[in-house]
DNA sequence: ACGAGTAAGGA
DNA sequence: TCCTTACT
């Protein structure tokens, strides 16, 4: 009997059965209803492929070859498609098969024998999302049989035409995050590679905690082993697993899971005749590596998502250098784990034998870092990506391990495919190299930079396109199938059809127009206070966030040799129509206006999507702007301002094409500028008071903290002292810094003199030493490590230059700070001053070495540290 | 491997 | 000059 079955789809996959003698594809789709686990076994759906050729033709190939491609065909039809590039119409064959494994070696019969083939590479779960045009997290309708029905669990066949998207209307089904995290009875002194390497030791505890992105505090269990007895850690494994089970999440969280947790557990659960398996909702464990030229382990699950947090802190530097969760949660949540006197193991030993204090802290020390584990997965991105996922109806389990370039395809192939539009392939090795080869013989050029005109500029309009590229696929039909043939010799704009619509255009239609939505909605709730606006606020975020990533990695897509959407016309004509927007309309249009008025209006600066235009306006002073920020009309003087940069903005607008829209960012009273240096400047804003700061020495992390901070202080002396003698002040700040450095004792300067340079690989592959490798190999040296196995736990080494022959390079003058220290080397004080007079000297603050040592006044470092 | 463009210091 | 890093 057929009944309606709803749920939300979460993953899929397929096996292969056998039935009177032949072989058939079983889709299984695994998913929720309200608490239930859902399975859908689903039948009838064929994986298939287009080739250019006849159907006898064809038939003859395979039926050279032996059984199994013989029997593959199992039909075929006549139709008419479309290529995307080029949009040419193809007459072609249609071969629906049997098994989905067998295709690629179909396929490359066919190719063999010179005829064309099309999407015979989309993967057989992905060919089903889109041919239904199903979507994970979403609502599915399914009406089918069901096979068995309990408390918690209910599967059901169906034919493959009965499923179907429920509404179109998005989900708001948050997946379940169960973050663990496992410890180990080691001994003090023992390090984590030799735990690893025997796994003898006996876990002592394993900590849970669980809810969805939205949740603050998430449910929690500890679970501890009762005393050093295989009975115990038996029961303990069994307790862990049980809690996963009854729990139910569709992701599982770890930090650095992958290389310590996961086959941890995995070896231990052995020992007593178990598997990690068992939490998977279909077949057994799978440790699936994905081959990359870096090779990434993972870990899947089938059914649900395994997640290790340690690769997505890319971008994350803690100050030790070192990532571990205690290190990445300081840097990221300002939350450390629980701080303990004596080792793990001690702990619980105490705790075993009766001291309550030792017991309780074990349990709160370990709960500690599932819970830290739990947070730190929205922070780093983990609802951003599920956000994405939701958007396009990826799976999380493969889409949590896929790029956002990958996810964001999927909706462009679901467009294509409705248009009866070929997906295009992705490249064979042949076609890779000739791709790179290409580029590497005419590079790809991106965005423009305008060279800054001066080194300062007074009453600035900051301006910037929105969403710059994706508005000019939409304003010039940018797709595959509307690039006009042979037109690379036209103008850019002139390489597209006008009509009809193509695809890409369509597809940034909507996601532009979805995330313009989403923004406007979201500045309405912060206008309104709504009650309770943050957790609306928080999902909406995510979602423009996650709409701005699809779009820009769509665009990215067009010039990623690797994949499916490359190609290098569509790739040069957005950005080169982005440059000529830049470097020569802007430019004109400021002109123009500028001629049309009483005062003069200069563009200055800008980057990409981004230009700086000086408003000279007369009797305007720098201190006819010391009102109360934000600027509003309050004065004349602010008037004026104000209405100019406006009425330049209406003037622009009049000239943009449909879709491009130039926004107010910022407005500066001071700007700070480098001629001939791109990518740097320095701000006031009007709008927020904050200093701005891009770009420069102040903000880059290669330069010392104090240099640093010596450059914040010149730049701000000199953007806020409105007086006659603001070029005094910046020196004096200067001096003051640079006799600091001179004359305080090593203790005080050590920590802001230490900067941590990456190791990228091992010493010996350094083809010139960086400062920080040197330090690094002193390190190892003083600390009896092997730099081969040492320099993967670092992020960034930190190092600190000591005196020596000047022409002694400054790799072999490195020292970490605790080496530095206790061999009581001496700070290369001199070098740092110079790094200093040196980013000054970019301002017209010219101090020399000598100047710089005059004085004798000792001055703390803590006046500067603020 | 997300991309290009840019600057700058050290070997 | 090349190598390496970091920032927009």
């Amino acid at each position: 009997m057929n009944t309606s079955i709803d749920f939300v789809l979460l993953d899929a996959d397929y096996e292969i059965y056998v039935r009177d003698g032949i072989k058939k594809p079983l889709l299984r789709l695994w998913g929720r209803s309200n608490s239930k686990r859902v399975e859908i076994r689903v039948s009838g759906f064929l994986p298939y492929f287009y080739a250019e050729a006849s159907e006898e033709k064809i038939r003859k190939i395979l039926n050279k070859r032996g059984e199994q491609t013989k029997d593959w065909l199992i039909e075929t039809f006549r139709c008419k498609k479309r290529t995307f590039f080029g949009g040419s119409s193809r007459i072609v064959t249609q071969l629906i098969g049997n098994i989905p494994f067998l295709v690629p070696e179909i396929k490359q019969l066919l190719q063999q024998a010179g005829i064309e083939v099309h999407e015979a590479d989309i993967p057989f779960t992905r060919r089903f999302l889109i041919d239904r045009n199903v979507r994970a997290l979403h609502p599915v309708t399914v009406i089918g049989t069901i096979i068995k029905q309990e408390n918690d669990i209910l599967i059901a066949e169906a034919p493959f035409k009965n499923i179907s998207q429920k509404t179109e209307a998005s989900s708001d089904y948050q997946p379940l995050l169960l973050a663990f995290d496992i410890e180990v009875d080691h001994k003090q002194g023992e390090t984590i590679h030799e735990l690893l390497l025997v796994k003898k030791r006996r876990i002592t505890a394993i900590s849970m905690a669980w809810g969805t992105v939205e949740t603050e505090n998430p449910d929690s269990k500890v679970i501890i082993l009762e005393n050093d007895s295989d009975i115990a850690e038996n029961a303990l494994l069994i307790k862990f697993l049980e809690t996963v089970k009854q729990t139910k999440p569709d992701v599982l969280l770890s930090f650095n899971g992958t290389f310590f947790d996961i086959p941890y557990l995995i070896a231990r659960l052995s020992r007593y005749g178990k598997s990690l398996g068992e939490l998977a909702l279909f077949t057994g464990l799978q440790k699936d590596i994905i081959k990359s030229k870096i090779p990434v382990e993972s870990y899947k699950l089938k059914g649900r998502a395994v997640i290790d947090l340690l690769p997505k802190t890319w971008g994350i530097h803690p100050i030790s250098g070192q990532k571990t969760l205690d290190s990445v949660s300081e840097e990221v949540l300002g939350e450390s784990k629980v701080k303990l006197e004596k080792s793990i193991g001690e702990l619980w030993r105490a705790g075993v034998l009766g001291s309550k204090e030792d017991a309780q802290l074990f349990r709160e020390y370990s709960l500690k870092d599932a819970i830290l584990t739990f947070k730190l997965a929205s922070e780093l991105g983990v609802s951003n990506s599920i956000e994405l996922c939701r958007l396009t109806g990826y799976p999380i389990p493969e889409g949590i391990l896929s790029t956002s370039r990958n996810i964001g395809e999927l909706e462009l192939m679901r467009i294509l495919h409705s248009k009866d539009i070929f997906i295009p392939s992705k490249p064979s090795p042949t076609e890779l190299k000739a791709r790179k080869e290409f580029s590497r013989k005419y590079p790809h050029l991106g965005g423009w930079v305008i060279d800054p005109s001066v080194d300062e500029a007074t009453f600035v309009g900051i301006f910037d396109f929105r969403s710059l590229y994706p508005n000019i696929v939409r304003t010039h039909n940018i797709s595959g199938e509307t690039l006009i043939a042979n037109s690379e010799g036209y103008p850019p704009e002139q390489r597209f059809l006008k009509e009809p619509r193509g695809a890409l255009a369509i597809l940034m239609d909507r996601i532009l127009e979805q995330r313009y939505q989403t923004q406007e909605i979201l500045t309405k709730i912060k206008e309104n206070r709504a009650q309770d606006p943050q957790k609306q606020t928080d999902l909406l975020e995510k979602r423009q966030i996650s709409l701005k990533l699809m779009a820009n990695s769509l665009l990215g897509a067009s010039n990623y040799p690797r994949g499916r959407f490359y190609h290098h016309i569509i790739a040069n004509s957005i950005t080169a129509i982005a440059r000529e927007l830049l470097s020569e309309k802007l430019e004109n249009w400021t002109n123009e206006y500028s001629e049309r008025h009483p005062y003069d209006v200069l563009l200055r600066y800008g980057d990409t999507d981004s230009i700086f235009v000086e408003f000279i306006l007369p009797n305007l002073s720098l201190t006819d702007f010391q009102q109360e920020l934000p600027l509003k009309a309050r004065t004349r003087k602010e008037k004026q301002l104000l209405v100019a940069i406006n009425d330049y903005r209406s003037f622009l607008a009049q000239k943009l094409p449909e879709f491009l829209e130039l926004q107010l960012e910022d407005i500066t009273s001071r700007i700070i500028l480098k001629k001939g240096r791109k990518k740097a400047y320095a701000y006031v804003s009007l709008l927020t008071n904050n200093i701005i700061i891009r770009g420069f020495e102040a903000v880059r992390s290669d330069w010392s903290p104090l240099a640093r901070k010596a450059q914040r202080e010149l730049l701000e002396a000199l953007l806020t002292d409105l007086s006659d003698e603001r070029r005094e002040h910046a020196r004096r700040v200067i001096f003051n810094i640079s006799r600091a450095i001179l004359r305080n004792p090593v203790s005080q300067l050590v920590k802001e003199l230490t900067i941590r340079g990456p190791l990228r690989r091992s010493p010996a592959k350094y083809r010139s030493k960086t400062p920080a490798v040197g330090a690094f190999l002193h390190y190892c040296e003083q600390k009896n490590l092997d730099p081969e196995l040492e320099w993967k736990k670092w992020d960034g080494f930190p190092y600190i230059i000591a005196k020596g022959s000047s022409n002694e390079s400054q790799y072999l003058r490195a020292y970490h700070p605790d080496v530095f220290q206790q061999n009581k080397k001496e700070i290369d004080r001199l070098h740092y001053v110079r790094e200093i007079l040196g980013a000054s000297k970019r301002f017209g603050i010219n101090i020399n070495e000598t100047e710089a040592q005059q004085g004798a006044l000792i001055i703390p470092l803590t006046v500067f540290l603020k």
